[in-house]
DNA sequence: GTCCGACCTGATAATCAGACCCAGATGGAG
DNA sequence: CTCCATCTGGGTCTGATTATCAGGTCGGAC
């Protein structure tokens, strides 16, 4: 664990390693504030912005994918490689989804519009099956 | 352009029949700050809570989208129909896609998933013809 | 093991989009 | 023309995220 940060080029300390447990082995996304506040009820001390500037490096790092939640940016433990998320609004399951049919998609209509593209979005929202139950 | 807000039951004022025209003709996408300081710069008088208030009554009525800018929310007047958009980073100009291929897309995995779905996001950011020449 | 500089942390302040509040203004139905 | 539900403005508030900066710590060099 400690050895993926230091691949990224990344100091390993204490706090990082701590938001990435706290991320890890969940299937849920959490945002800065989800993540600040679990430390605080545990009663463990960690600074608001060290969340933030771990979440943001450890996801250039690729260790962690960013999620759009209303207003905020909440974060998951994902596999490697690209891919697109189901997103449940209900209980912030995200689950991933791999394949290339977005992909093909936005290099053909880039193509046909002569744009360059610098990254897309393409994720679903909605209920997972245990919340819509 | 009157009886397009009548019709979505809003009642016509200066203001809204102002921001609409502000977004109409035009192929970019403004933030509610956007369309604010530039009535002010043309010295017409509008209050930045009732610009919100206008955007998010066009858009509940259908008249424009909205795009996802770096932490902000843009509007462009669009064509009515569901689509997706191909938003350059450099000059706000927006393409509508039209097609079907992420909407089967979505379904496919949303079933596959049993999960229902509320929403998705499917754009393209980059950068347009001529602002990568 | 010790040292030291570069990197990291944390508390607080600053920012920034957007929501809220409420008194006053005004569409538009009758 | 009247009336009132709706809309407006602006000032305040909120909540997420970023900036600042002094002090702390990691880890390569020795």
């Amino acid at each position: 664990m400690e050895s993926v940060l230091r691949e990224a080029g990344l100091r390993v300390t204490r706090q990082r390693m701590a938001v990435l447990d706290a991320l890890k082995d969940r299937t849920e996304a959490l945002s800065a504030q989800d993540v600040y506040h679990e430390f605080r009820q545990r009663g463990e001390s960690i600074g608001l912005s060290t969340v933030y500037r771990a979440l943001e490096s450890l996801q250039e790092a690729g260790l962690l994918d960013s999620v759009d939640r209303e207003g905020e940016q909440a974060f998951r433990y994902c596999s490697t490689g690209h891919h697109h998320h189901l997103i449940c609004i209900s209980c912030n399951e995200v689950a991933e989804l791999k394949g290339t049919i977005v992909e093909e998609w936005v290099d053909r209509v880039s193509q046909a519009h002569d744009f360059e593209v610098t990254g897309h979005k393409a994720d679903i929202y909605g209920r997972c099956a245990s919340c819509s139950a």
